[in-house]
DNA sequence: GCGGATCAC
DNA sequence: TATGGTGATCCGC
């Protein structure tokens, strides 16, 4: 199975900040201009030692024992099996290329750092600063300005004032999120009466009906809902546009921020799109699932999905290959999904770390009914 | 079925 | 000093 070597991973050698990556070591929009390596190293300075690092390679080390077994069903698989799996794999793609539908053209919204801009615009005095919404355990969002130093959401506020000593703090006010959330959600319902968000910062909208009726192009919605938006906000965001909502959504932070993509609804414009695309911009393959697939079949992009199909169904669930295989053509999400009701509710919070028998009955015994 | 793992925001 | 909260889904046991 020389086909699906992986990557020799380089880990605990004399760097070893380069194997610690949490999630909010990734590129994202804003990122481009960062000394990563210095990034890295500074993360991996204020975590080494806490308990959370060790959860973190408690973590890895589990991931690690699921590509050996992985890669231990792979090496058993004979050259019958491979060949078996690999007409499964064209039928499959047959399958799904089959229900292609083209004829659908979603929009993807992402409002730019929506809670540092609403602060920002309720604070003009903050304008240009670095700043990060949130407290010195977690950031909840980061201004363009600060992601210059590698601040980013999802980060603990304290590595962010190592990184960026001028780093402003601010507590989150989500009474005004959902304030700023609902005067964007008008302008997105004149667009799509039907769209659904998925936070208070997206949405997706299926414009096919307003450009036909209006004789007007995806691009030309997208510009003009980011404009209403500006307009009636005073924020911006950024749009995608696609034949479905997976690639909407890929496409909604290439521009980031105040930008927009369009990829028009034609299947080689789509195809060669998710010919180079890395699996991990794909919504639904996370730190993990890029890792197996990585270091176990050698995929990177989405395309290379499609090459390693045989493997793919050897390996994974029908459900999960239903879903690699889609990725790699480029397809998912052309139907609007009906409305469904949330199945749970719940509210944690998370007290420190301790072992005092006495506090942890007490607690019990507040949550407990009888 | 349930709990753990994964993922997203 | 210090690494979140909420909801969903999938998988293996």
């Amino acid at each position: 199975m020389s086909s699906a070597a992986g990557t020799p991973s380089d880990c605990g050698g004399h760097r070893p900040w380069q194997s610690y990556h949490t999630a909010y070591t990734n590129a994202k929009a804003g990122m481009e201009g960062v000394d990563r390596e210095k990034v890295q190293k500074v993360i991996y300075e204020m975590s080494k030692g806490s308990k959370y690092f060790e959860n973190e390679q408690k973590k890895e080390a589990i991931t690690k024992l699921k590509i050996e077994h992985l890669r231990a069903q792979c090496a058993k698989l004979t050259d019958n099996d491979i060949s078996h799996f690999q007409k499964v794999a064209e039928k499959k793609i047959l399958e799904l290329e089959a229900s292609r539908d083209l004829s659908k053209i979603w929009l993807h919204t992402d409002m730019d750092a929506f809670y540092a801009a609403v602060e920002t615009l309720e604070n003009p005095s903050l304008k240009g600063k670095p700043l990060a919404v949130g407290s010195m355990s977690m950031i909840a969002t980061a201004s363009y300005e600060a992601r210059k130093f590698g601040v980013r959401a999802a980060m603990p506020g304290f590595i962010g004032c190592k990184l960026c000593p001028d780093l402003v703090f601010v507590r989150p006010n989500f009474g005004r999120y959902t304030h700023y959330s609902g005067l964007a959600r008008k302008v997105f319902q004149r667009y799509d009466p039907n769209f659904f968000a998925t936070s208070l910062d997206e949405a997706y909208l299926d414009i096919t009906e307003v450009c036909s009726e209006r004789g007007i192009t995806g691009e030309e919605v997208a510009s003009e809902l980011r404009d209403a938006v500006h307009q009636e906000t005073g924020l911006t965001c950024s749009a995608g546009v696609a034949p479905n909502r997976m690639i909407a959504k890929v496409c909604s932070d290439i521009n980031k921020p105040n930008g927009q993509f369009i990829l028009p609804n034609d299947r080689d414009a789509v195809t060669t799109f998710v010919s180079t695309l890395p699996i991990r911009k794909i919504g639904g393959i996370g730190k993990v699932t890029e890792q197996m697939l990585h270091q176990v079949l050698g995929i990177s992009t989405c395309q290379e999905m499609l090459q390693k199909g045989a493997f793919l169904c050897a390996l994974f669930s029908e459900g999960s290959t239903d879903f690699f295989l889609s990725v790699g053509l480029g397809l998912g999400g052309t139907e609007t999904p009906e409305h469904r009701l949330r199945k749970s509710m719940s509210c944690e919070r998370t007290f420190s770390a301790t072992n005092d028998s006495h506090l942890l009955f007490e607690k019990l015994g507040k949550h407990s009914y009888s």
